[in-house]
DNA sequence: CCCATAGTTCGGGAAATTGGAACTATTGAT
DNA sequence: ATCAATAGTTCCAATTTCCCGAACTATGGG
């Protein structure tokens, strides 16, 4: 198993950022990992919404948010931590990620209030 | 030639804003649209930096945008007008577009400083 | 040492992207 | 009206990417 690579900041770029996030399943994750300066675990999200996530799909969006510049993930014995890379990422592109999440969660509000 | 479709500000979503524009060459299609002018043609963007994009996936990428609600397309004679719906955007997804290209800006920016 | 847990990698089928060639629509010229 | 030119679209095949089950690796505990 090959250590995990991180971009560093400067090979961050803006079309990996919103490449990641374009799909659902890895804006819920990363806006989960996002919130409350939390850290989580990959296992964590076995579902999505209702749906479930097979763990090897799970691991293929952390590879993608991770290589994006998104998150962080360190090992913790066992399990794999998870942390966001927001305050970096803010620092080059500003209001980006704010933006993006803040669209999602009007979108969730949304569906919330339709049904 | 079936009619363009265009879909109303209500069905327009993050995920396809995100994914339209997670396309470099889609994305800089878009700021020029978006800039100023607001109206363009499709073969106008013949090239794209210094690459040459073939007619068939630039009409791809006309389509791609405005299936996520980025772009107006009209036909005006034989020309394609293109105009970008970033107000209406703005109201449901406010700074969204605006952030994404800002951060594609500033990595301009910086890919012409290291020169 | 063996088992359980947490993730990663592999591999094949499904879906999306790319770009050349053929097609369609509109205008202008003969 | 016919023909040619221009601007885009559609078709299709090759490539690439994505998805997920199965097999594998790494770590900790009993």
């Amino acid at each position: 198993m090959r250590p995990l690579f991180h971009p560093s900041l400067d090979d961050i770029r803006p079309e990996g950022i919103l490449h990641a996030l374009s799909d659902p399943v890895r804006a819920a994750i990363f806006a989960d990992i996002a919130s409350i300066g939390c850290v989580e675990t990959c296992s964590a999200f076995a579902s999505v919404g209702n749906r479930i996530i097979p763990k090897s799909s799970l691991s293929q969006h952390f590879k993608v948010l991770r290589e994006a510049g998104l998150i962080r993930s360190e090992r913790h014995g066992v399990e794999m931590r998870n942390t966001s890379r927001c305050g970096e990422v803010e620092t080059r592109f500003p209001g980006l990620v704010a933006a993006i999440l803040n669209a999602y969660l009007g979108e969730a509000k949304r569906a919330e209030a339709s049904l």
